[in-house]
DNA sequence: TACAGTGCTTTTTTT
DNA sequence: AAGCACTGTA
């Protein structure tokens, strides 16, 4: 038997080791998925398959890379480099880079980011004279994302009766004018959105029977993780090409689908052996991951979703502790308790930074934390937000190499044609726009003939030296590479200059992040692998734009054409496939995980990784479930699923908590405990620290509600048994209170018993000097009514809790008088 | 044309 | 709270 298959239970072994045909693989949480698959693979080569024959694709840059080591690790040699592996995205754009000339784009297309399409939506949105109130760019973009995601072109989308309706429906009747609009301008633009990169894949193998016949040729086998979360594109596409040797393997989880947002449909999973005869199935069902505490409760939890594939985790690890509920009064206490706690576990039970993670719903529910783990000097690293591509001044930086690249992409050409600034304002640009749409030509082509097209006087001095200065960039990428070439452009636009010469505390962060741009770039000319990693936070290059110029490192091939052969399409090292790869990272992709840093990211970016100990944060009604994913039973669900990612994340400890009231836009909400607090049975919960009420003010002693909240006996006493098993928690008087009760005496809500009759008015006529009732603040009076119409916030001085601002969307009043 | 000040909107998850 | 668009002034 050969060595990798040891370590294998019977399921798994079976899995890798069937060879021909369609396999679907249905993988709990912690059932050893990866070990499967890179163990698969592994198998495969060693039996003779060649690595050029195997497609893996994932979710996630991570993941892919992570494999791809596994397997180098089995196989103790480098045959893994030829594996085609990566993400959807990120494998079709490589092969596209070298097909997208048979769909009339250019091979350096350029890659536009969700901002991106986000900004040509907008800009279309005004040229046709729409209300952009109405039209909001996210709306217009999600819609038109979904279709694409469900292979329904701009064409289909205006002459289908049913879209149709739908959109007249919400009012919304010219987001399909929008759709072709912004087909024709991406197109012009030579760009491909995220989503093209799906549709124009499924577009080449499907009317392109040559391209279609080398690809089903080239991938024997293919392998697909997280099938649970494709969507129609990727579900299509994968067909096609596993159409010839019908060696597709899938493995996914129902449970874990939590992608249909993005258009991903559980049916995929649901329906796959209806896609091919004799599909063989294996289920892993063994859990080594979670305590038994864990698994049951994630087993109850998901017990609540309908129409799963059956199956039943198991796990023969330890019992473990129960799963401890935390009930704070606000969210910056909610993240002071997490860093006590994470502080605590430290000390006594010889944890590391890196044995934690904070999960949450929302990004937003990021910064409670950042504080309170800084507050301490714990070290920890967020996930997630703007990626450091987004940056403002990255992004400015990175639109210069992009109209070298491909002059026609106009986003990035709006973006600097004016910065640094040279005279070329918003008149002109739009000037621009207009004659480049009158005569169907792109934004360069109306500045290399500015002249023609009535640009006059200074202005006209100013795009035509412009126009000089990019063409001589230009030139460069022929006889220098990508890294010179980044150096030469800041310097001669004054680019880097300015935010040198910037002293302020951004001004200096700006720049040491363009040092790093320069620094990625030259790792990526340099570097043997096209896999690359930007040292965040390590010390900032020096050299590059203060320096002189580096050696060139002459690349003939710069700039030019790649031939589409797999040799020059894995090497290519030009700008083109430089600026082509780094949208596709995300920020976790330039981070490293090793680091012994507490991990921070909201749950969707938790999927696939665990940890020792988690806290599942945010459990609270209209954040979790979110309140934008309550409306049908398909999304409550999903929400569920959330909820049971997050709790499988977990391998020895799980805290799970609430906050009373939150900020949210600046002002107080008060949100119930989530109803899936509710899902979880009694006796896998240790609720000494969740306050004496499960539900906010009701069923407290007049005692409790004098202390001032449930904080008062049960959870002090509960701290106090607590220490007398561990001892005094580090920093902390034993007589003081407990720290993560965090209740500032101006902050402590004194809380209200609401009157009997206590049912929520309608406040949207609310005003000044109306006496009402709020559940938890008690009695008060409106002071003011601000805010817009959409959005009131109502100013009330209440009796015993002093003013407060309380968003009327959310808040629950009653009006008295 | 550029910038500063002001008021208004933001309400999920991500390749 | 924060980012963005709009307005008014230099």
């Amino acid at each position: 038997m050969q060595d990798y298959l040891k370590g294998l239970n019977e399921r798994q072994k079976e899995a890798v080791l069937h060879v021909d045909g369609p396999l679907m693989i249905i993988a709990g949480a912690g059932s050893g998925k990866t070990k499967v698959l890179t163990t698969r693979i592994a198998h495969l080569m060693a039996i003779g398959v060649d690595a050029f024959n195997i497609l893996a694709l994932t979710f996630t840059n991570k993941a892919a890379r992570e494999m791809k080591e596994r397997i180098e690790h089995i196989l103790g040699n480098n045959e893994a480099r030829n594996l085609y592996i990566g993400t959807f995205h990120s494998v079709f754009a490589r092969i596209l880079r070298g097909e997208a000339p048979r769909l009339g784009y250019p091979s350096n297309f350029t890659i536009y980011d969700t901002d991106d399409a986000k900004s040509v939506i907008k800009a279309i949105v005004h040229e046709l004279n729409l209300d952009d109130k109405h039209y909001k760019p996210n709306t217009v973009y999600n819609r038109i994302s979904n279709a694409k995601n469900a292979l329904v072109t701009a064409q289909e989308y205006v002459n289908d009766y049913a879209i149709q309706q739908e959109d007249l429906r919400s009012n919304r009747p010219a987001i399909g004018k929008i759709f072709e609009a912004y087909a024709k301008r991406c197109f012009r633009n030579g760009a491909m959105d995220f989503d093209d990169l799906l549709v124009k894949m499924y577009e080449l193998l499907k009317y392109f029977p040559e391209a279609l016949s080398k690809y089903q040729r080239k991938f024997k086998y293919i392998l697909i993780d997280e099938y649970q979360d494709t969507n129609t594109a990727q579900y299509e596409i994968i067909k096609l090409l596993g159409a010839m040797h019908e060696n597709v393997c899938v493995v996914g989880d129902d449970a874990q689908s939590i992608y249909s947002f993005r258009g991903a449909t559980i049916q995929n999973i649901l329906q796959f052996q209806k896609d091919y005869d004799d599909v063989k199935v294996v289920k892993l069902e063994q859990n080594y991951r979670s305590t038994q505490n864990i698994l049951n409760v994630a087993n109850e939890i998901i017990s609540n979703n309908k129409g799963q594939i059956e199956k039943t985790l198991f796990t023969e690890n330890v019992t473990g502790e129960k799963i401890k509920l935390i009930r704070t009064i606000s969210d910056n206490d909610e993240g002071k308790f997490v860093a006590d706690t994470i502080q605590e576990q430290k000390l006594r039970n010889h944890f590391h930074n890196k044995d934690f993670a904070i999960l949450y719903r929302t990004n937003a529910q990021s910064r409670a934390f950042e504080e309170a783990l800084r507050r301490m000097g714990i070290a920890y690293t967020i996930y997630g937000g703007i990626s450091f591509y987004q940056r403002k001044e990255i992004k400015d930086y990175i639109s210069y190499l992009r109209v070298l690249v491909n002059p026609d992409d106009e986003e990035a050409l709006k973006r600097i044609i004016n910065y640094p600034a040279r005279g070329i304002g918003k008149t002109s640009v739009d000037r621009i726009i207009l004659a480049a749409n009158e005569h169907n030509i792109s934004f360069w082509q109306v500045l290399e003939r500015a002249r023609e097209f009535g640009i006059r006087g200074a202005t006209l001095e100013s795009v035509e030296n412009f126009v000089v200065m990019i063409k001589s960039f230009t030139s460069m990428l022929n006889h220098k590479n990508a890294y010179d070439v980044a150096v030469h452009v800041g310097k001669q636009t004054n680019f880097v200059r300015e935010l040198f010469n910037d002293k302020s505390a951004e001004g200096v962060a700006r720049y040491e992040n363009i040092q790093e741009l320069l620094n990625s770039i030259k790792e990526w000319v340099e570097g043997s692998e096209e896999e690359f990693i930007i040292n965040d936070g390590e010390e900032a290059i020096t050299e590059g734009i203060t320096n002189e110029s580096a050696d060139g490192i002459t690349d003939q091939n710069e700039g030019s054409v790649p031939a589409p052969e797999e040799t020059s399409e894995r090497q290519d090292k030009s700008l083109g496939a430089y600026l082509q790869q780094i949208t596709l990272l995300t920020d976790a992709d330039n981070k490293s995980t090793d680091a012994d840093t507490v991990k921070l990211m909201t749950i969707h970016a938790a999927k696939g990784l665990e940890f020792s100990c988690v806290f599942a944060a945010g459990l609270e009604e209209s954040l979790f479930p979110n309140a934008m994913s309550i409306n049908t039973r398909e999304e409550l669900e999903e929400e569920r699923r959330l909820f049971y990612v997050v709790v499988t994340r977990a391998k020895q400890r799980l805290w799970i908590s609430y906050a009373n009231s939150r900020y949210r836009f600046g002002s107080l909400i008060q949100n119930e405990p989530s109803r899936f607090i509710n899902e979880i049975p009694e006796e896998y919960l240790d609720k000494s620290n969740a306050g004496s009420a499960s539900r906010s003010g009701f069923g407290m002693s007049a005692f409790e509600r004098m202390r001032g909240g449930s904080f008062g006996g049960n959870a002090r006493s509960a701290t106090r048994m607590a220490e007398k098993r561990y001892g005094p928690p580090p920093g902390r008087r034993d007589d003081a209170a407990p720290a993560y009760t965090g209740v500032k005496p101006q902050t402590r809500v004194k809380e209200h018993q609401p009157s009997a009759d206590f049912a929520p008015s309608d406040t949207s006529g609310l005003q000044a000097g109306q006496k009402v009732e709020h559940q938890k603040f008690g009695f008060g009076e409106v002071v003011k009514v601000e805010g817009s119409r959409q959005n009131p916030v109502a100013m009330i001085k209440f009796e015993n809790n002093g003013e407060k601002k309380i968003m009327l969307n959310y808040a629950r009043l009653r009006i008295i008088g």
